[in-house]
DNA sequence: TTGATTGTCTAGCGGTGCTAGGATCGAATC
DNA sequence: GATTCGATCCTAGCACCGCTAGACAATCAA
């Protein structure tokens, strides 16, 4: 028995360093860098060697988007947990959301913008997903307004940071004023 | 100088072929299935005849682009001229760019998602998403609400709509709500 | 020690964006 | 009308992509 426990683990330890691996590329070089030749050159093994643990390059994209959306939760949880009161707390969120944007691009490409082949705001949703959307919740359900659905409200705020998020990086918002505008969606959308 | 005019004239029809074509495409079967072999039978020339027009994919994108943020301009300015007062106006605003976005998938990506080699938020953005954005400002900037910069309200207000129609049509919000969504954006964001 | 099973690699498929270099065609000249 | 010559276009091919079949080596059970 010892002995496929053994290789279980070792197959396990190889699994993570290839998700590991492959987010490691993406945020240096971009996910284009990120092929399935330089990937396998870089954990030194062969490229058939991650079809078995993958069935292709999306389900490796999928892989680290669920890294990532649990170490999302774990920042907006962190970010809203350290402010008093529910505007401090909603900005705190809100840079929170932002600021992991910004300093793991390729992970929140890997989250909401690349297909990983990952259900979304369905049964199946994987549970990270769930928790981060959770993590939203939490915070927002309480600053909603009267007669407003709480999951609505939050689908409308993250809806809101996303876009400031990825037109900001893409170039298409200037950088400059990333910090007053966050401030607006906050002021704006929730009410205190 | 008649040849030589005609020939240009040629090349402009052939160029705006490309375009069409590049589109059609993408909107039938997605900007994957848009490849330049695919791009070059469809049209009925070489593959080489595509990079004397355009320097590589990313041009023909970008040219999808710009042909896209003229539509939406019109879109945007159609939609909001037909509503009398500000209320009315946003919300018609509101509800013709989501439009626009969901009955242009492909357009709506070449303009904002995909690399089409465009410059964004600069002295050198061409005319037409300067326009575009105009034509937002244009209604927006009358509900930015006291002591807010309109251009910065505005970028706040498209991100959310931005935000909107990305998750939805990712699927990563459900389909059902988009209405309610949208209202509340309006609602809550804009003074009235 | 043998045989079977697992694991891994080499090699290759059909596809991609893009380009070098030769063929062809049409316009301008004699 | 024949001939040059330049613009135009196509064939063929490069290096790369995601992915997989089949050969091979290492490991285990008998």
């Amino acid at each position: 028995m010892s002995v496929q426990e053994r290789k279980e683990r070792e197959r396990a330890v190889r699994e993570r360093l290839i998700v590991a691996t492959a987010r490691e590329l993406a945020e240096q070089q971009g996910w284009d860098a990120v092929t399935t030749r330089r990937l396998a050159e870089r954990i030194e093994y062969s490229q058939p060697v991650l079809y078995s643990h993958f069935r292709g390059k999306r389900e490796i994209i999928g892989a680290v988007a669920l890294e990532g959306a649990a170490e999302m939760a774990a920042a907006l949880r962190a970010g809203a947990s350290a402010a008093d009161g529910p505007r401090a707390r909603v900005t705190a969120l809100a840079r929170a959301y932002l600021d992991f944007a910004e300093r793991n691009p390729a992970v929140y490409d890997a989250m909401f913008q690349l297909d990983g082949g990952l259900a979304f705001a369905a049964e199946e949703t994987p549970e990270p997903l769930k928790d981060a959307f959770a993590a939203l919740l939490e915070t927002l359900g309480e600053v909603a307004g009267e007669g407003v659905h709480p999951g609505l409200f939050t689908e409308v705020f993250w809806a809101a940071l996303h876009g400031l998020a990825t037109l900001t990086r893409a170039g298409r918002l200037p950088a400059g004023d990333a910090e007053r505008r966050a401030e607006l969606v906050v002021d704006r959308l929730a009410v205190l």
